[in-house]
DNA sequence: GCCAACGTTGGC
DNA sequence: GCCAACGTTGGC
């Protein structure tokens, strides 16, 4: 999963040069991103839909819980984000999709080679004041526990952590009432990191708040 | 720790 | 360009 990381002068990034060394630290992924856009001629449903986007809430998946990935701890909860310096950090990379360690983003999404398209492509998409869920993965309990934006900046917290058990139990009665969240990607395509979540998927999730869990 | 799902790689 | 082997994700 793209895992944020700390926003701290530049040479913080652990070693990992891209392959052909590239330099250009863009501290505004978003940015590179978009750039890297214009030049593309290719039209993928996210890129296409770049410009007045319309699909723009998401959930990015991170790891609350220590765990060692060559060495290092990939760990990054919401409570980190909470506590980085304007609470914010920089996007730098996509787990499973190979370059994964210390690569900022735009050297990242640069090196189109091994960047799952679908990956690159919501990248691509994402506009900083986009709202997105925080989720918790690869822990004792999965879930939603806050809202970011997507740049990656803590938003707030949940007003209470809604579990992916929770959130199965919906999508299982959404499948068969055709409910807001029958099509959820969290479900439906489990192992994407970032994935996008319709208006309807992102207002049901935000209303669960007010509930009690189910 | 297990293992299903699924993405990537590489031989052919 | 197929597809088997392999690697990773991530819930359980």
């Amino acid at each position: 999963m793209p895992k944020p990381r700390k926003r701290l002068g530049g040479a913080a990034g652990p070693d990992n040069k891209g392959p052909a060394g590239k330099h250009t630290k863009t501290k505004n992924p978003a940015g590179a991103l978009a750039a890297m856009g214009n030049s593309s001629p290719e039209k993928t449903s996210a890129s296409k839909n770049c410009g007045k986007n319309l699909s723009s809430y998401w959930l990015m998946k991170s790891e609350p819980e220590s765990r060692l990935e060559k060495g290092v701890d990939v760990k990054f909860s919401i409570e980190d984000l909470k506590a980085e310096p304007k609470q914010t950090a920089c996007w730098d990379g996509v787990r499973n999709y190979q370059f994964t360690n210390g690569l900022c983003s735009g050297q990242c999404l640069h090196t189109s080679l091994g960047v799952s398209a679908k990956a690159r492509n919501f990248l691509r998409a994402m506009k900083l004041e986009q709202e997105a869920f925080f989720y918790h993965s690869n822990c004792k309990e999965p879930g939603i526990a806050g809202l970011v934006k997507v740049d990656v900046q803590f938003v707030r917290m949940m007003k209470r952590y809604i579990t992916l058990a929770e959130l199965k139990t919906h999508y299982q009665a959404h499948k068969t009432t055709g409910g807001p969240l029958k099509d959820m990607a969290l479900f439906t395509r489990q192992r994407l990191s970032v994935q996008t979540l319709t208006p309807e998927e992102f207002y049901f999730i935000l209303s669960l708040e007010e509930k009690e869990p189910s």
